[in-house]
This record gives C-alpha cells, sequence and structure tokens, in this order.
DNA sequence: GTCTATAGACCGATAGAC
DNA sequence: GTCTATCGGTCTATAGAC
C-alpha cells in the first residue's frame, strides 16, 4: 500500500474517533511514523483529505448498494404470470430478510464501513451535503428498496395491507436503531444482533398472511 | 439572566453547531461581548462548561420524561376489573399516540432540546458515558414505556398478538428516523412531521383488532 | 467580575536541504 | 518524497490592573 493510501486509511481512523476537528496533521502523521510536511505531498490540505474519504467511500457505497440490490431491479422490470407469483413473492420475503441480514452483517463487521459510518454521523451537521448524505445512505437507500419489495409483496398478497412506505419504516428503521446502539456500545453487539434478527423474524409472523 | 447562564446558552448553541473542539473560547466570548478571560471566573475550563450542560440538561430531560410518563404509572400500578379493561385501553391506545405525537413536537420545536440533542448526537463517540446516555435517552426511555403499553394492550385485547419489545421497536423506531432527517434537513420538517402522523395512525390501523 | 496583555503549547501549512 | 526547521496564527488558560 502507498503512502498516499496510509494517510487516507489512518486519517479515516482518526476522524471517525476524534472527529475532524479533534484530529491533527500530527495525529495521522505520528502512527505512520512520517513527518507531518510529508503529509502536504500527497494532499493540499486536511480538508482534501476529509474529502478524498468522503468520495472514496461514495464508490464504494454504490458498488456495495448495487451488488445488495440485484434481486429486486430483476424482480421488478420482469412481468410475471399469475403461476410465479407466489414462488416468486416466497423469494422476495425470505430475500428481504436474507438482504438486511447480510446488510447489517457486512455494516458492523466491515471495520471499513463503520469508520465510515461514525465519522458521518458526527459530521452529519457540519454541512447541508453530508447531511443529506447521510440520510441518502443510512436511511433513504434502504427504505426505497424495502418500499419496492413491500409494494410487491402486497400486490402478490404475501403480506397483508398497508401503505409500502410504512411497513417499510416499520421494516427498516427498527434496524437502524439497534445498529445505533451497536456503534454507541461495541458491548452489546450479540444482544443487538438478536434484536434484529427477533425483529425481522416477527414482523413477517405479523404481516404475513396466512394461505 | 446572569453571566454564567449566559455562557452556558452560548456554549450549547456553538457546540450543537460545530462541536467541542470546533468551538474556540472566542466563539463562546464573541457573541456575548466579553472577553475570554471573563469566562474563566464562571468556569475552569472548557471542558466544565460542556460537563455543566450536560448536567443541565440530564435535570431538565427527566423533569419532562416524568411529566410525559405520568398515564403509564397510573395504570400500571393499578388492578383494573373486566368492565375498565376496555375504556382503559382504548384510552391507553390514544394515549400512546398522543403521547409520542407530544414527544416529537415538543422535541422538535423546542431549541434547546435540539441543540442538547444535536450536541449529544455529534459527541455520542467521545466518551462511554456520553454513548450510553445518548441510547437512554433518545432510545431506551421511549422504549421501555412504549413496551410496558405495549404489554397492557395486548392483555387488554386491544391489539392483536405480538412481543410488546417487537412491537415497541416498530411503533417508535420510524419515529426517531424522521426526527433524524428533520434534525439533518430542516427544511423537511413537514414532511417528517407528516410522515410521523400517517406512521402512528398506520400502525394502530394494523395492529388493532377488530371488535 | 470585567478588562488587556500575554504565556506557552499546538495548529495548519511552507521553505528548503537531501 | 522525505526530512528538519519554522512561519504566522490560534488555542486554552493565567496574570494583574481596575
Amino acid at each position: 500500500m502507498n503512502t498516499k493510501e496510509l494517510i487516507l486509511e489512518e486519517a479515516l481512523k482518526q476522524f471517525s474517533q476524534k472527529g475532524y476537528d479533534g484530529t491533527s496533521m500530527s495525529d495521522i502523521a505520528g502512527p505512520l511514523e512520517i513527518s507531518k510536511a510529508a503529509i502536504y505531498k500527497h494532499f493540499e490540505s486536511k480538508q482534501q483529505i476529509f474529502d478524498e474519504i468522503i468520495e472514496e467511500s461514495e464508490e464504494k457505497y454504490k458498488d456495495f448498494f448495487e451488488k445488495l440490490s440485484v434481486h429486486l431491479t430483476n424482480g421488478g422490470n420482469k412481468k410475471l404470470n399469475k403461476k410465479d407469483v407466489n414462488v416468486y413473492a416466497d423469494i422476495s420475503a425470505k430475500g428481504l430478510c436474507e438482504n438486511v441480514l447480510t446488510f447489517v452483517r457486512f455494516s458492523m463487521s466491515d471495520e471499513y464501513s463503520r469508520r465510515v459510518r461514525r465519522m458521518l454521523t458526527i459530521s452529519q451537521f457540519q454541512s447541508k451535503e453530508l447531511g443529506e448524505m447521510y440520510t441518502k445512505r443510512y436511511v433513504e437507500a434502504m427504505l426505497g428498496y424495502d418500499e419496492k419489495l413491500f409494494g410487491q409483496l402486497i400486490k402478490a398478497g404475501v403480506i397483508k395491507k398497508g401503505e409500502p412506505k410504512v411497513l417499510a419504516a416499520m421494516f427498516y428503521a427498527p434496524v437502524i436503531m439497534y445498529m445505533g446502539i451497536w456503534d454507541r456500545e461495541p458491548k452489546r453487539a450479540k444482544e443487538c444482533e438478536r434484536a434484529i434478527e427477533n425483529h425481522v423474524e416477527q414482523f413477517f409472523l405479523m404481516t404475513r398472511n396466512k394461505t
């Protein structure tokens, strides 16, 4: 790994722990055992380091989310005959659960994801752009995905009637909530993981139509 | 208002916007048109200002939440005969809605509450204590309250069966989620308020037993 | 309890040698 | 592309006059 990438990695680590203002150039240079001056051969300013971290994370996030959403985009564009509906819908219901659990497990175990999320959490009020980015990434992306899928599941009669948007919030918001506790209090990781699994399971028991 | 209180007020304003490290003593002294040195006649250090804000907010928070929870503590200890159950439960269901909407409206319109919540949001990873305080105040307090009430509503047969804890999360987590968007993007206030009202309404349509 | 002045440390960023 | 040395500025906090 070259020096520039090492700087980005260390800066993210520091920013996510102590925030932008709480992190000095020495804090970044120190653990890498280089001088502050060396950093300025790779970046114009401290702000530029922050900006590049955000930019890089945006690309990685998009890649991850595209892969995660593959099933939906397939299903959404396909016209189904009546025989297919139940099979497809059943897969979608299971897919929804697996999907959100995959998202949670990756988001909470991957150190890079955790650091970016922490950094954005403590920087969300720094600018309009960062606030909007936070909402899009950690709220609306999954919420919009779930909303579409719930729309399909309702049509297919797999789950009881309801507004897809409300259902999506009832399904996904508790997941965000427990991830927040998990981030703030890592010792409660197991408890939060179980709570999320239990929530996902109970949600489908409660909303699923008996057939 | 005396100088010490003015300093606490201005410091909270600054901390909630720019964070602890992003706020200097000059930032606090400037708007009050006093010198930095004057602040040190009232506080030993910048950290002490922060600590006193937290301490003061804890008291105010407890007072507010006690008042909000009055109905529950009455109902929880009272033994009800069968005739009372339906009346009481119906009041509780309405009370739950009114309760959470009162909480939301106050939390989002009161400038002091907004500032404390913003400050804690961007400080939640600074220490174990602040992280735990955030969870208790903005997640577990209401969640625990709702859980107890859902337990009663299930017993009374007002709403369909389900784990009270899961129901409480499905009810309250979307509220937190929309409050988060509201805080980050104030121009979406109306949209978030409507979303919360709609969620609360739909939730009871979906979970209520037909009698 | 307020001020001006300043100590002393640290900040982000640069100059110039190698 | 790394270093040492340093610049100009800001930081928290204090000293001492009024």
